[in-house]
DNA sequence: GTAGGGATACACT
DNA sequence: GTGTATCCCTACT
Protein backbone atom coordinates (compact mmCIF):
# COMPACT_ATOMS: atom_id res chain seq x y z
CA UNK A 1 0.00 0.00 0.00
CA UNK A 2 1.43 3.12 -0.98
CA UNK A 3 1.21 5.86 1.76
CA UNK A 4 1.30 9.52 1.91
CA UNK A 5 1.67 11.12 4.70
CA UNK A 6 -0.32 14.63 5.14
CA UNK A 7 2.05 17.66 4.65
CA UNK A 8 3.08 19.92 7.68
CA UNK A 9 0.29 22.84 6.90
CA UNK A 10 -2.20 20.24 7.47
CA UNK A 11 -1.23 20.39 11.61
CA UNK A 12 -0.26 24.43 11.67
CA UNK A 13 -4.25 24.88 12.10
CA UNK A 14 -6.13 25.35 15.05
CA UNK A 15 -6.71 21.92 16.82
CA UNK A 16 -10.42 22.61 16.16
CA UNK A 17 -10.18 22.43 12.66
CA UNK A 18 -7.66 19.78 12.37
CA UNK A 19 -9.57 17.21 15.01
CA UNK A 20 -12.66 16.94 12.37
CA UNK A 21 -10.74 17.12 9.69
CA UNK A 22 -8.37 14.16 11.02
CA UNK A 23 -12.04 11.43 10.95
CA UNK A 24 -11.12 9.14 8.00
CA UNK A 25 -7.59 9.82 7.50
CA UNK A 26 -5.34 6.69 8.12
CA UNK A 27 -2.87 6.61 11.12
CA UNK A 28 0.00 3.80 10.58
CA UNK A 29 2.92 2.30 12.06
CA UNK A 30 5.48 0.46 10.25
CA UNK A 31 7.31 -1.81 12.57
CA UNK A 32 10.32 -4.34 11.29
CA UNK A 33 8.47 -3.63 8.12
CA UNK A 34 5.27 -4.61 9.78
CA UNK A 35 2.42 -1.91 8.62
CA UNK A 36 -0.83 -1.88 10.94
CA UNK A 37 -3.05 0.82 10.08
CA UNK A 38 -6.42 1.75 11.14
CA UNK A 39 -8.95 4.45 9.43
CA UNK A 40 -8.98 7.75 12.44
CA UNK A 41 -13.01 7.56 13.37
CA UNK A 42 -12.75 9.61 16.96
CA UNK A 43 -10.39 12.30 18.02
CA UNK A 44 -9.98 15.42 20.28
CA UNK A 45 -9.03 18.73 20.66
CA UNK A 46 -6.59 20.00 23.67
CA UNK A 47 -5.46 23.79 23.22
CA UNK A 48 -3.12 25.13 24.99
CA UNK A 49 -2.85 27.27 27.84
CA UNK A 50 -6.68 28.65 27.67
CA UNK A 51 -7.64 25.52 28.26
CA UNK A 52 -8.02 23.82 31.94
CA UNK A 53 -8.13 19.99 30.32
CA UNK A 54 -4.71 20.74 27.94
CA UNK A 55 -1.93 19.21 29.94
CA UNK A 56 -0.26 21.94 28.22
CA UNK A 57 -2.19 23.98 30.55
CA UNK A 58 0.22 25.30 33.46
CA UNK A 59 3.12 25.43 31.38
CA UNK A 60 5.32 23.49 29.79
CA UNK A 61 7.04 20.44 31.89
CA UNK A 62 9.53 17.52 30.97
CA UNK A 63 6.15 15.65 30.38
CA UNK A 64 4.66 17.88 27.92
CA UNK A 65 7.20 19.70 25.96
CA UNK A 66 6.59 18.07 22.55
CA UNK A 67 3.41 19.55 22.92
CA UNK A 68 5.17 23.14 22.54
CA UNK A 69 6.99 22.16 19.88
CA UNK A 70 6.35 22.22 15.95
CA UNK A 71 3.01 20.87 14.44
CA UNK A 72 2.76 17.62 12.95
CA UNK A 73 4.94 15.42 15.79
CA UNK A 74 3.43 12.86 17.92
CA UNK A 75 3.31 13.00 21.36
CA UNK A 76 3.09 10.33 23.39
CA UNK A 77 2.34 10.06 27.06
CA UNK A 78 1.64 7.22 29.81
CA UNK A 79 -0.99 6.81 32.07
CA UNK A 80 -3.09 5.42 34.67
CA UNK A 81 -0.12 2.94 35.01
CA UNK A 82 -0.49 1.18 32.30
CA UNK A 83 -1.92 2.92 29.02
CA UNK A 84 -0.22 5.45 26.03
CA UNK A 85 -1.94 7.64 24.50
CA UNK A 86 -1.17 9.32 20.84
CA UNK A 87 -1.75 13.21 19.77
CA UNK A 88 -0.57 14.76 16.88
CA UNK A 89 0.92 18.00 17.96
CA UNK A 90 -0.91 21.47 16.00
CA UNK A 91 -1.07 24.90 15.34
CA UNK A 92 2.17 27.35 15.81
CA UNK A 93 4.89 26.51 17.95
CA UNK A 94 4.78 27.29 21.65
CA UNK A 95 1.17 27.03 21.39
CA UNK A 96 0.57 23.78 22.75
CA UNK A 97 -2.31 22.05 21.44
CA UNK A 98 -2.51 18.95 19.83
CA UNK A 99 -5.29 16.58 19.00
CA UNK A 100 -5.70 13.51 20.76
CA UNK A 101 -6.25 10.44 18.20
CA UNK A 102 -8.99 8.21 20.61
CA UNK A 103 -10.16 5.82 18.08
CA UNK A 104 -9.31 3.26 14.70
CA UNK A 105 -11.48 1.19 12.47
CA UNK A 106 -8.42 -1.68 11.74
CA UNK A 107 -8.04 -1.80 7.93
CA UNK A 108 -4.38 -3.35 7.91
CA UNK A 109 -2.09 -5.81 9.93
CA UNK A 110 -5.36 -6.83 11.65
CA UNK A 111 -3.09 -10.20 12.69
CA UNK A 112 -0.92 -8.21 14.37
CA UNK A 113 -3.21 -5.95 16.26
CA UNK A 114 -4.80 -9.37 17.44
CA UNK A 115 -1.77 -10.51 18.48
CA UNK A 116 -0.56 -7.41 20.58
CA UNK A 117 -3.88 -6.59 21.80
CA UNK A 118 -4.34 -10.40 22.44
CA UNK A 119 -8.57 -9.72 21.29
CA UNK A 120 -10.03 -11.56 18.24
CA UNK A 121 -13.16 -9.08 17.47
CA UNK A 122 -12.58 -6.09 15.58
CA UNK A 123 -14.37 -3.46 18.01
CA UNK A 124 -11.62 -4.50 20.59
CA UNK A 125 -8.59 -3.63 19.05
CA UNK A 126 -8.35 0.06 18.58
CA UNK A 127 -11.93 1.25 20.23
CA UNK A 128 -10.39 4.03 22.53
CA UNK A 129 -7.06 5.97 23.13
CA UNK A 130 -4.95 2.84 24.36
CA UNK A 131 -6.05 0.30 23.16
CA UNK A 132 -5.38 1.83 19.87
CA UNK A 133 -1.40 2.48 20.87
CA UNK A 134 -1.21 -0.93 21.79
CA UNK A 135 -2.88 -2.17 18.20
CA UNK A 136 -0.32 0.35 16.62
CA UNK A 137 2.39 -0.45 18.47
CA UNK A 138 3.00 2.69 20.17
CA UNK A 139 4.67 3.56 23.40
CA UNK A 140 6.56 6.02 25.01
CA UNK A 141 9.67 6.09 22.90
CA UNK A 142 7.41 7.57 19.95
CA UNK A 143 6.97 10.44 21.60
CA UNK A 144 8.32 13.39 19.84
CA UNK A 145 8.31 11.56 16.65
CA UNK A 146 6.96 13.03 13.39
CA UNK A 147 3.70 11.98 11.89
CA UNK A 148 5.76 12.51 8.37
CA UNK A 149 7.90 9.70 8.56
CA UNK A 150 8.22 6.21 6.92
CA UNK A 151 7.56 4.38 10.42
CA UNK A 152 4.56 6.75 11.64
CA UNK A 153 1.93 9.17 10.07
CA UNK A 154 -1.13 10.20 9.20
CA UNK A 155 -2.35 9.67 5.58
CA UNK A 156 -4.66 10.41 3.28
CA UNK A 157 -7.02 7.21 2.05
CA UNK A 158 -6.95 6.45 -1.68
CA UNK A 159 -10.37 5.62 -1.56
CA UNK A 160 -12.06 8.26 -0.01
CA UNK A 161 -15.89 7.58 1.50
CA UNK A 162 -18.62 9.73 3.07
CA UNK A 163 -19.39 9.84 6.88
CA UNK A 164 -21.34 12.45 9.36
CA UNK A 165 -19.08 14.03 11.95
CA UNK A 166 -20.66 14.65 15.41
CA UNK A 167 -19.54 16.32 18.14
CA UNK A 168 -19.78 16.03 21.68
CA UNK A 169 -18.04 17.11 24.93
CA UNK A 170 -14.43 15.39 25.73
CA UNK A 171 -13.99 11.93 27.35
CA UNK A 172 -12.31 11.51 30.57
CA UNK A 173 -11.51 15.04 31.94
CA UNK A 174 -12.79 17.21 35.01
CA UNK A 175 -11.80 20.51 33.95
CA UNK A 176 -13.87 22.55 30.85
CA UNK A 177 -15.98 19.21 30.68
CA UNK A 178 -19.01 21.10 28.93
CA UNK A 179 -16.36 22.22 25.31
CA UNK A 180 -17.80 20.14 22.74
CA UNK A 181 -14.46 19.28 21.46
CA UNK A 182 -14.95 15.73 20.84
CA UNK A 183 -15.26 14.63 17.40
CA UNK A 184 -16.76 11.21 16.02
CA UNK A 185 -18.14 9.48 12.95
CA UNK A 186 -22.05 9.12 13.53
CA UNK A 187 -22.88 5.12 13.85
CA UNK A 188 -19.45 3.83 14.23
CA UNK A 189 -19.31 0.85 15.97
CA UNK A 190 -15.53 1.69 16.29
CA UNK A 191 -15.94 4.30 18.41
CA UNK A 192 -14.95 4.63 21.95
CA UNK A 193 -18.06 3.39 24.00
CA UNK A 194 -17.83 5.63 26.68
CA UNK A 195 -20.76 7.92 26.39
C1' DG B 1 -19.75 -0.21 39.12
C1' DT B 2 -14.86 -0.49 40.45
C1' DA B 3 -9.85 -2.31 40.89
C1' DG B 4 -5.75 -1.82 39.08
C1' DG B 5 -1.64 0.59 37.91
C1' DG B 6 2.53 3.99 37.62
C1' DA B 7 3.99 8.51 36.28
C1' DT B 8 3.53 13.19 37.23
C1' DA B 9 3.05 17.67 39.53
C1' DC B 10 2.96 20.13 43.37
C1' DA B 11 2.69 20.95 48.17
C1' DC B 12 4.95 20.42 52.06
C1' DT B 13 8.87 19.31 55.37
C1' DG C 1 13.63 14.73 49.98
C1' DT C 2 8.60 12.52 51.13
C1' DG C 3 3.39 12.66 50.76
C1' DT C 4 -0.61 12.62 48.04
C1' DA C 5 -4.07 13.69 44.62
C1' DT C 6 -4.78 13.29 40.07
C1' DC C 7 -4.81 11.43 35.62
C1' DC C 8 -6.96 12.70 27.72
C1' DC C 9 -8.05 4.41 30.68
C1' DT C 10 -9.10 -0.66 30.38
C1' DA C 11 -10.82 -4.90 31.86
C1' DC C 12 -13.28 -7.18 34.67
C1' DT C 13 -17.47 -8.21 37.62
Amino acid sequence: MRLMNLPRNFYERDAREVAPDLLGKLLFTRIHGVLTLGRIVETEAYLGFEDPASHAFRGKTPRNEVMFGPAGFAYVYFTYGAHFCVNAVTGAPGLASAVLIRALEPVEGISTMQQRRKKEKLRDLASGPGKLCQALGIDRSWNGKSLRSPQLGIAEPSVPHSFHIEASPRVGIRKAVHLPYRYFMADCPYVSNTR
